[in-house]
DNA sequence: TCTCATTATTTCGATATCTATGTACCTGAG
DNA sequence: CTCAGGTACATAGATATCGAAATAATGAGA
């Protein structure tokens, strides 16, 4: 019924490349599988919060990015974009989706017309104030399982490990 | 043009809820932003491979998962939801998308009528082949910007974090 | 002033994911 | 032998994501 334990998974994994594929060595696979259960797990369970207020995680993100990022005039999809590593298109998704429940608004920007200012109503805007505390509660409540120490450890190898793909290949040829 | 550096983004979302909420500690978020940002790095590099041979990654990883786990009669839907952690819609999804490529194949169980198995065609099994050492070289290409002590720390801290997330609280009442 | 390349955003089309539901089949109590 | 309950898989419907193309407006230069 439930489903397995990753531990127990990387096991069986572990095994079953040793029978099919002795010779190679699967462990670069293991790490990164391992790595992508945990995304997936923290993305369940950061959920819980803001599902319980009848929003979802990606409307969540973009009405929290409004919320710290964004002066009174609003950002413009292009500033969300970059600051969500959100593609176009899916900003105006999640946009859409808030403006339909009354959370953000849209306004042309005057000095440029092909331009939109995206922020928050004052409904958006009492939402995230409240749902703010018991969202830094949970995901502190879920990094409690590590120590302080640990903690900083795992950033620092995270953005070790970042910095090597977001600094693609430099003086290739 | 270029999406900006993750370590750029957490200096300015860090300033940011400096402004609008200084009494709350941004840590834990920013911790886990960062967790998110590797992830979807990760995911877009180690595609690269399978990409480059006309599957995305959602495919290649049942192929693999096929490849590496499944007996020559084949695993059922319910057991690849086992090894994979996606639904059973998807797996579905998923299975049909290799055999219109003619990379996987169905076969109705004959003890159980409503069980199947699925199983690699010769042709799917080929393109594995061909495709694991170049997916295994440039998995452990992104690792190599750790020490295999960093990497193995990393695990450490993964498998500890994922641990209290899938252990969910016992003896709650 | 009239191009024309560039920029900002949205629309389109393909795929992926999930939950809830449907369908067929098995199993065991009576 | 029958049927209620459970199991295995597929389908339906909602949403998310992206890349490419469409739409619309700006701005630089002849």
């Amino acid at each position: 019924m439930a489903p397995p334990l990753t531990s127990d998974l990387l096991k069986r994994i572990r095994q079953d490349w040793a029978q099919t594929q002795p010779d190679l060595n699967p462990s670069p696979m293991l790490a990164l599988l391992l790595l992508g259960r945990l995304q997936s797990a923290l993305i369940r369970q950061i959920g819980t919060t803001d599902q319980s207020a009848g929003i979802n995680p990606a409307g969540w993100d973009l009405l929290l990015t409004l919320y710290r990022s964004a002066p009174p005039a609003g950002l413009t999809p292009t500033q969300l974009t970059d600051l969500t590593a959100i593609s176009g298109p899916s900003i105006t998704n999640r946009v859409d989706r808030l403006v339909q429940k009354g959370l953000a608004e849209r306004q042309a920007s005057e000095s440029d017309r092909r331009s939109v200012r995206v922020r928050l109503t004052p409904a958006g805007r009492a939402l995230g104030e409240e749902l703010l505390p018991r969202h830094i509660e949970n995901e502190a409540r879920i990094l409690a399982a590590l120590t302080p120490a640990e903690t900083q450890q795992l950033e620092h190898l995270a953005l070790k490990l970042l910095t090597g793909l977001e600094a693609p290949a430099k003086r290739q040829g």
